[in-house]
RNA sequence: GCUGGCGUAGCUCAGUCGGCAGAGCGCGGGAUUUGUAAUCCCGUGGUCGCGGGUUCAAGUCCCGCCGCCAGCUCCA
């Protein structure tokens, strides 16, 4: 393998030095005189001391607590912990399928026979990977042709193993790692020896399909989280216990904002008062945002005739996300899972002259989808949900300003409810699409410019797209880290051929418009979900069910309790009162926990000299002031959405 | 839908080996009139998710279903 005498040439830290095509790179950083790296990095890759070095060129060293690093120390956890469970359960027993990393640490998907693993039985397979760390096993690489590893891993009945060499191209290196008497089918990279592994723990246990497709047996895939530091993976749990406090399904139940009642239904959300006055807030603000940008607010039935969505072609593409149809008078309805054909059906009520473009309209869509029952999660993901849609239906020409504006009220949005950590990704044209090249060009370069313009970076998903058009899609984060597709817009180039949508034009013909769909929030569900998560429960001023609580000491107080509350009442502002035969100090706790923004004390010092003593959640004491002031300062915090 | 786990009072949870279904909070009544995160006393509250089975006896063991949780697959 190995070309005798053949030299390469890299530089390391700006220093060149040459060797044998084929050198390991452990030697290779040891001719620099470079000491303690685990590996390097050469361009894209990241490749460890045992791979021999195949093409001259720059090199990275990589060191323990460089991000890299956790990279090649995870993926070597990944192969103990597999070690661990064949000495656990028995080599021939043990059939390994994948084990790459992830974001925090790594995950084996294996298939035990005869066995099911549990949560319970990570501590034992944790105690057996710290073994394997202890008896410090080299890791080493040695590559082989094609037959040896399928003669390998046969021998070994690893049926998985050999599903995967048969997918490697033919003209990639086939390599495995062994420490002990461990063997794995592995591109690398690893540590030197398993001794040098880092602080793990493993989380939990799941079932996962073999290569992602359901018609492939399931595997076990066991999670385990790895820093390089005790501290840090510490640091880490601790983060998921607090974010479970912020799981908006606990924080929707104990702020009373919405309940998900079994014997309603599945995915089906009931908004109870308090969630249904934060709901009515944000509305009232989505429609005038809306109105002031130039949307027409519409409203459209919950069902429709089956021939309406036959022509749409959701009966052909959709109808296993649709609720089943029902049937009245002989004729057939389905409930909509999507807005489309009705504004469709509006803006065909007329002929539409190219000088009524952008034609925009919104409307707060309630659709209902059927959901696998596993996918269901809280308010992200439900069976009936508010899109906050809207269509805009405009000539070739106006694209670029649409899409330029309706982007920059997404983004604008989002920045009003506090968001400013979003990720924007663009969908481009798949390999089936429809539409002609000129409007996928014209479509897609509307979408790029208008990201840039507004001076954001963004991600392309290359043809990610619809097979109908290209697409932005607008992701922000719960509290775990995890992504949630709110806005997108949406190129659409089937429904205006589907429905005959025309427009015309300046020159007296009919035209074909582009029709775009879009939402800003994503929906009512998924974003409320997203926007508890993010502050935790406690909501900015503005969109709080409750803004301020009065709290008088005693009885004798509850006449001034009542002139305050109702003078913040006048003053536009949601107040309660608790007039309960309570301590202040229970009514404060109380208040706390229903995260309140601001608690108004009255007692006989406020009594008597007119003034309230104020309490803020996230500012604590903030003394006495007349109750103007507390009005003032209320209307900035408002006004600036605070 | 799939794999694994879970389901006990309105809420959070305990219930050992199969042997009388519990606590705190809440709620109702009473006492207390209170100054920045829980006042005290008394009372109230159960189809142990649903249905079947085993057993003298089932919250507990077995089977089926429903729901929830984590992940897979899929999506706003």
């Amino acid at each position: 393998m190995r070309a005798m005498g053949e030299k390469i040439r890299v530089f390391i830290d700006g220093k060149a030095v040459e060797v044998d095509r084929g050198t390991p790179v452990g030697e290779v950083l040891k001719r620099a005189g470079v000491e303690g790296a685990i590996g390097v990095r050469m361009g894209g890759e990241i490749l460890d001391l045992q791979t021999p070095l195949r093409e001259g060129g720059e090199l990275k060293p990589v060191f323990e607590g460089d991000p890299e690093s956790l990279e090649i120390m995870r993926h070597s956890l990944a192969h103990i912990m597999a070690q661990a469970l064949k000495e656990l359960y028995g080599t021939e027993k043990v059939h390994l399928g994948v084990g790459p990393t992830t974001e925090e640490g790594f995950y084996y998907d294996v298939e035990v026979e005869g066995q099911r693993i549990t949560e319970e039985d990570l501590p034992r397979i944790e105690e057996k990977m710290r073994e394997i760390i202890r008896r410090d096993y080299p890791i080493l690489r040695k590559e082989l042709s094609r037959e040896e590893a399928i003669r390998l891993f046969e021998g070994l009945k690893e049926r998985y193993k050999i599903d995967i060499i048969n997918r490697i191209p033919p003209d990639e290196v086939i390599s495995v790692y062994q420490q002990g008497d461990f063997v794995d089918l592995c591109k690398g990279p690893h540590l030197p020896s398993t001794g040098r592994a880092g602080a793990f723990k493993l989380t939990s246990v799941s079932g996962a399909y073999w290569l992602g497709r359901s018609d492939q047996p399931q595997l076990t895939r066991i999670y385990g989280i790895a820093f390089w530091r005790e501290e840090e993976l510490r640091e880490r749990l601790r983060f998921y216990e607090e974010a479970k406090k912020r799981d908006h399904r606990k924080l929707g139940k104990d702020l009373e904002f919405f309940l998900i009642d079994d014997d309603v239904g599945p995915g089906l959300v009931i908004w109870l008062p308090r969630g249904a006055t934060y709901r009515r807030i944000l509305e009232d603000y989505w429609k005038e945002e809306h109105i002031k940008r130039g949307y027409q607010l519409v409203y459209t039935p919950h069902v429709g005739r089956s021939k309406l969505w036959e022509r749409s072609g959701h009966l052909e593409y959709y109808r296993e996300n649709m609720f089943p149809e029902m049937e009245m008078e002989g004729e057939g309805y389905f409930v909509k899972p999507m807005n489309c054909p009705f504004h469709i059906a509006i803006y065909k009520s007329k002929v539409r002259s190219y000088r009524d473009l952008p034609f925009k309209i919104a409307e707060l869509g309630t659709v209902y989808r059927y959901e696998m029952s596993g996918v269901l999660h809280g308010l992200m993901r439900v069976r009936g949900f508010t899109q906050d849609d809207a269509h805009i239906i405009c000539t070739p020409d106006q694209v670029d300003e649409v899409i330029k504006d309706t982007l920059d009220l997404a983004l604008s949005m989002l920045k009003d409810f506090g968001f400013d950590d979003f990720r924007i990704y663009l969908s481009t044209r798949p390999e089936y699409a429809i539409g002609t090249d000129d409007q996928w060009e014209r479509s897609q370069n509307a979408l790029r410019k208008a990201i840039e313009d507004l001076g954001y970076s963004y991600e392309v998903d290359e043809g990610g797209g619809a097979f109908y058009g290209p697409k932005i899609d607008v992701k922000i984060k719960d509290a775990l880290g995890r992504l949630w597709q709110c806005s997108t817009i949406q190129f659409d180039f089937n429904l205006p051929e589907r429905f005959d949508m025309t427009y015309i034009g300046p020159d007296n013909r009919k035209h074909r418009p582009y029709m775009i769909h879009r939402a800003i929030l994503g929906s009512i569900e998924r974003f409320t979900g997203v926007l508890l998560e993010h502050y935790g429960g406690l909501l900015p001023l503005w969109l709080s069910p409750t803004q301020v609580r009065v709290l008088p000491i005693a009885d004798r107080h509850l006449e001034y309790a009542k002139k305050v509350f109702s003078e913040l009442e006048r003053a536009g502002f949601r107040v309660e009162i608790d007039d309960r035969e309570e301590r202040l100090g229970a009514k404060i706790r109380d208040a706390e926990l229903m995260k309140i923004p601001y608690v108004v004390v009255v007692g006989d010092k406020e009594a008597e000299s007119g003034t309230i003593s104020v309490r803020g959640k996230k500012e604590g004491s903030l003394g006495s002031m007349t109750v103007d002031e507390f009005v003032a300062m209320l209307r900035k915090k408002v006004e600036s959405r605070e």
